[in-house]
RNA sequence: GUGGCUAUGGUGAAGCGGUCAACACUUACGACUGUGACUCGUACAUUCGUCGGUUCAAAUCCGACUAGCCACCCCA
């Protein structure tokens, strides 16, 4: 038996990439046309960093996290987001020392240890982006318009913007305790699941799907209700800025966030389209994270989304590269006629292929087809002597007699 | 970690106990001795995820294992 990938770690091969990197092209034009520059940091990470940012509690690291013990003694981690890292980062070059404000974008793998299935592997990607160092909204609402205007410009309008505020350190701890107050009386209708999470992320019963749970939670308290002044304020402001732009968005006072860092406004990007994954990207603002991790008090705001997942919604769609010109060749002696020609005209930046074992004229052309060439050129006996040739066009077959000079060539394509 | 479903060639698949494992696509070569797409011809699974069992006979029945998918949990 062969050996084969890792479960949950998967090939991308050349019929996709190409869909991949329209998205990571696009994201890059977007993102950095909002300001932002990449930040690129490493893939693994001391394992207290994600503990003590992500939350001790949290599935994520409680049961998900790739660690082990490297050679030196030291407990080491896969990265399973990219939040963690670039703020340490942030931290460890004192970034905030030039300018406070930064706006930063990651992109590459993250790794969950958890049962693979549609939209959901072992091995993942992501494209995050970050703000640090804005306390006002703005920074929300471009953080939120950028996403939208990412997804418009991949081709893709169909995944709705959800908002919710998750309220500060202030006033939670307040809204916690509404809500558990609720929930006690109910405790009996609430599936095994909810009765467990009652205890250890009460937050978590409102998500649940189960329809006795929902029933169960139909008048419990919103955390919208308990936001304090400042909070209040802040998502307000951040609801006003939406609307100026004219961008849609609903909000959704259920939404819960898996990671513990997060503060005030959440939110993500839903699809109907896969499955049970339906957060396509998600994110919100962070003001303790980077205190928390010995930096300064510094806020910040970013999402992450998930490239598998935005892949999936672009489907099957064609993103192949086109030879310009394909040069088929009658004999050992035209070939290398056609080579220096093909050498010419690559350095001139075409897209030139041509047969590379002396195939019949047939099976070139036929290779010419099926590469969608858009021009062929057929180089004999008579194209070497005479220095002409006649180039097709394929999509009707029509010819141009031309020297076989790079430039005449060029000309021919523009 | 839990549950359900499925495993036949590069791909999609027929086959449901008994002659060479259909068919389609893909690929290669040819019909056209210097021009693709359409058409036609030829070739391409000593073998049906693995191991074991039942049987005169198994891709077809039984068991175990493995893998994949989907769902739950949770999440991008």
């Amino acid at each position: 038996m062969a050996i084969t990938a890792i479960k949950g770690f998967n090939d991308i091969l050349p019929t996709e990439s190409g869909r991949w990197q329209h998205i990571e092209q696009t994201a890059r034009r977007v993102f950095e046309l909002n300001g932002f520059s990449e930040i690129r940091v490493p893939v693994m990470e001391k394992t207290e960093l994600f503990s003590r940012s992500i939350g001790d509690a949290t599935d994520i690291v409680e049961k998900e996290m790739y660690t082990f013990i490297d050679k030196g003694e030291n407990s080491i981690t896969l990265r399973p987001e990219g939040t963690a890292g670039v703020m340490r980062a942030f931290i460890e070059h004192k970034l905030y020392a030039q300018d406070p404000v930064a706006k930063l974008y990651y992109l590459g793998p993250m790794f969950r240890y958890e049962r693979p299935q549609k939209g959901r592997y072992r091995q993942f990607h992501q494209i995050g982006a970050e703000i640090t160092g804005v306390h006002d909204p703005l920074a929300d609402a471009q953080v939120l318009n950028m996403l939208v205007q990412f997804f418009r410009a991949t081709g893709l309008d169909e995944p709705q913007l959800q908002i919710n505020s998750l309220g500060c350190p202030e006033c939670r701890p307040g809204y916690r305790a509404a809500l558990v107050g609720f929930l006690e009386s109910r405790l009996d209708q609430l599936c095994e699941d909810c009765k467990r999470r009652f205890s250890t992320n009460p937050l978590r019963v409102l998500d649940c799907k189960v329809p006795g749970c929902v029933e169960a939670t139909i008048g419990a308290p919103s955390v919208l209700d308990h936001l304090c002044g400042g909070c209040q304020d802040h998502f307000t402001g951040v609801q006003g800025y939406l609307d100026s732009t004219a961008t849609p968005y609903s909000i959704n006072p259920r939404m819960v966030r898996g990671l513990d860092y997060y503060t005030r406004t959440t939110f993500e990007m839903v699809t109907g389209l896969l499955g049970s994954q339906s957060a396509v990207a998600a994110g919100g603002r962070y003001d303790g994270l980077i205190s928390q991790l010995g930096g300064p008090a510094i806020p910040g705001i970013g999402f992450a989304m998930g490239l598998e997942r935005v892949a999936l919604l672009l489907g099957a769609q064609e993103f192949s590269i086109r030879p310009d010109l394909f040069i088929a060749t009658l004999g050992a002696g035209e070939r290398s006629f056609a080579f220096r020609l093909m050498h010419d005209l690559l350095r001139a930046g075409i897209r030139v292929e041509m047969d590379y074992d002396g195939k019949s004229l047939k099976s070139q052309m036929r290779r010419a087809d099926k590469l969608k060439a858009r021009y062929s050129l057929v180089i004999g006996e008579n194209e070497v002597n005479s220095g002409t040739g006649a180039m097709k066009r394929m999509e009707d077959g029509t010819q141009t007699e031309l020297p076989l000079r790079a430039e005449d060539i060029m000309r021919v394509l523009s």
